[in-house]
DNA sequence: ACAATTAGGACCATATTCGTACTATTTAAC
DNA sequence: GTTAAATAGTACGAATATGGTCCTAATTGT
């Protein structure tokens, strides 16, 4: 199976629950209560989305994270990429280095067409819509709605 | 780094070059000689190709490997489920069994939509595409390349 | 000053992955 | 019929990656 590390899942629940939080800091403590991921797991994935500038730390008492951005602007792409670094399927989609059948290997660029590919698709995902969708009925029809639209066709 | 299994990635190497013996039958040790992909990993590969039936296997002396179907019937998305099992991002994109934190989750369906369009990605590009631009330029030009127009707007 | 909070590492247990090896089965050629 | 060549299936070990935890330092509101 094709996937996302287990860090950059809860990198999603949690970027949603501070999206919807309407700017209100978030410590990591109240993260894990809303969650319940273990609260180190927790305090490591936000320090990862803060360095990626995904969020902004407040220090010192009654600190605590929210949004570096709007929710419009953050996509799923950009959260997989703070936790694992750059989207690609394959080593040689990232890095130029040989891999050892390197020579004999006509693949590698049918690879990094699909890596883009796919790199759209998680760009097409809005944080919003991920908050939105998210949430419990009554709210969600509040708010713009536009997520199948959006990535059906990708 | 979202990425696909060496094995995968292994897997689309033998089954382009498979894909351009024109249904020549291929050993194991044919493809470790065309790929340098080591023998007994070559080997397994080949027997999960087989049993996903996109490969028909043939034993005894002089057997070997060839395609079970068209090229343009086979896509990475067949290739990468062949080793891996369904495609989805998230365990909870396959399988409904709850993850401990899958009370407090509200992100579950969006994994499922975007492992869908992950999935249209890869099912986008045909064996014969990868084959085709795998090929040394003069032997390319004699033959369709719609690669680039096939999935650029995914 | 103190308490609450993030920053940045280091660390370990576990799970997964990759590559290998072994045995059984099938089939063509002689 | 015997032999050689090939795949089928399974099991296993080493290397690697991942997830989760903990410790110390730095920052900041009360």
């Amino acid at each position: 199976m094709i996937k996302v590390s287990k860090l950059s899942d809860y990198a999603t629940v949690l970027m949603t629950v501070v999206a919807q939080s309407d700017g209100q800091l978030l410590s990591a403590h109240d993260l894990h209560e809303k969650t319940r991921i273990p609260e180190p797991t927790v305090s490591k994935v936000l320090k990862l989305l803060s360095k990626a500038k995904l969020l902004d730390a407040h220090r010192g008492a009654h600190g605590g994270y929210a949004l570096a951005r709007s929710s419009i602007e953050i996509t799923v792409a950009h959260i997989v990429t703070a936790i694992e670094g750059p989207i690609g399927l394959t080593e040689c989609s990232i890095h130029d280095e040989c891999c050892t059948i390197e020579p004999w290997c006509g693949v590698r660029g049918n690879w990094r067409l699909i890596s883009a590919a796919v790199n759209n698709a998680l760009q097409s995902v809005s944080l919003q819509q991920m908050a939105t969708t998210a949430l419990p009925a009554q709210k969600r029809h509040e708010q713009t709605l536009a997520f199948n639209a959006g990535h059906a066709g990708a």
